[in-house]
DNA sequence: TCAATAGTGTCTGTTAGACATTATGGA
DNA sequence: TCCATAATGTCTAACAGACACTATTGA
């Protein structure tokens, strides 16, 4: 499918738009969650970075401008899981937009690294130099994927295609940001009926091979309790 | 504090506009949530509402905008919760502008109604003619405030500064669109540390009067458990 | 007095968290 | 063999949901 000459790795240098479409993209990377950065083409700027974006075209969509983008970034389309929201205050942004909607797009883990001279995957939570707005788009976006991460089944969109229970269990902890329990974990998964085994099992180093699953989402769990005001004081 | 001439009830017929900031302001009345329309200027469209909206002004935040909004049109100011996200779909918009930012405003009951002829409060689940870009942004609303009840004090911005259980109880059946358990209901509120007594009563009708509260966050609850997939398989 | 609503005590099934144990491979 | 990891069984404290009961007012 053909695209448009110009790939945010090489864009020219900053024009005036008024909005800006950025898509923050997330894989895991070891223990770490990543996002990847593209090198600002303003020579002005050293070392500067900031997100894959672009303006929207006529009569696009802004969905659509995000999943061109990710398109374009990534080679084949990575899951572009929703939007982030709009960002609109004083802090600057690259394109001098006065407003940038950023959406979310995870990318399975080992994916084909996109990484040419200009673009990079740098930890989410240590980002390089970036602009602020581009910051605080990158901050949202982490924020947005813990909050629907009990709600939405967006951690399996982080695993490849079959996957061993730990490894879907060290995602939940590197999007929580905390350990979880071995046991409940897989107690909660197997009540929840999200995944099925497979016949092939895997071994790395040394303990005992780990059964491969993967997403198979039956049914929802019956029903709901009451009100939890769990986190409700903050 | 002097506003602009034209508030948005009596605004001029459309303009061209790149991006609009739309309020969407929620309040309960009786057992339903109602949001506020305004009747839209263009004489052309007969019977035809939209959410209160304007344009960004130079120097001006997005926050900015949408507080200016909600004072405009409430007088004072409502909790603006936050954004909603940005509608940037094939769907129009009574602005005309490309992309619209939604902000989500909470307003206690009892507050002064502001309706003048051309606005009203009306069922936020039974609006009547809403172009269909101001459809998707209030049912976004209403899917935001569902989404964030567990996480945030929003219900407590539905209600005056002191309320009785049964009201706050109320508030939350509403937002869940389900009936609470009384004895689990208030035992939850009672463990959350989220509200203190007063040692007012009101007697509302035939039975017991009711003790009222105010909203007193003391501290969050203990340790968190660990990973619940509740509705994860949606 | 009855009806209606407020508020509380207690029981039970479910579950999160901890601990322990077995299983299975590599060094 | 020792060690590391996978996977599972069991116990306990906490909690949601249900029921029952008392308390207090107006009709």
């Amino acid at each position: 499918m053909p695209d448009r000459p110009s790939t945010p790795a090489t864009r020219p240098p900053p024009r005036r738009a008024s909005l800006s479409v950025d898509v923050v993209l997330l894989t895991p990377l070891g223990r770490r969650l990543t996002t990847l950065l593209v090198r600002t083409g303003d020579p002005r700027a050293k070392e500067r970075w900031e997100l894959p974006w672009d303006t929207m075209r006529a009569e696009e969509t802004l969905e659509d401008t995000a999943a061109r983008l990710a398109r374009a970034t990534l080679g084949a389309g990575p899951a572009l899981i929703g939007q982030i929201g709009a960002f609109g205050n004083r802090r600057r942004h690259p394109s001098g937009a006065a407003v940038s909607v950023a959406f979310l797009g995870l990318v399975p883990a080992g994916a084909p690294a996109p990484v040419g001279g200009d673009t990079a995957w740098f930890p989410a939570d240590e980002p390089p130099g970036l602009a602020p707005r581009v910051r605080a788009m990158l901050d949202g976006a982490l924020a947005a994927v813990r909050t629907r991460l009990d709600r939405e089944p967006i951690a399996f969109r982080l695993l490849p295609a079959t996957f061993t229970l730990s490894q879907l269990q060290e995602i939940y902890e590197i999007l929580l940001g905390r350990r979880l329990h071995k046991a409940s974990f897989r107690r909660a998964l197997h009540a929840a009926w999200l995944v099925e085994p497979t016949d092939e099992w895997r071994s790395e180093g040394r303990g005992r091979p780990a059964q491969l699953f993967r997403y198979a989402p039956r049914k929802r769990r019956g029903g709901r309790r009451g009100v939890r005001f769990d986190v409700l004081g903050g």
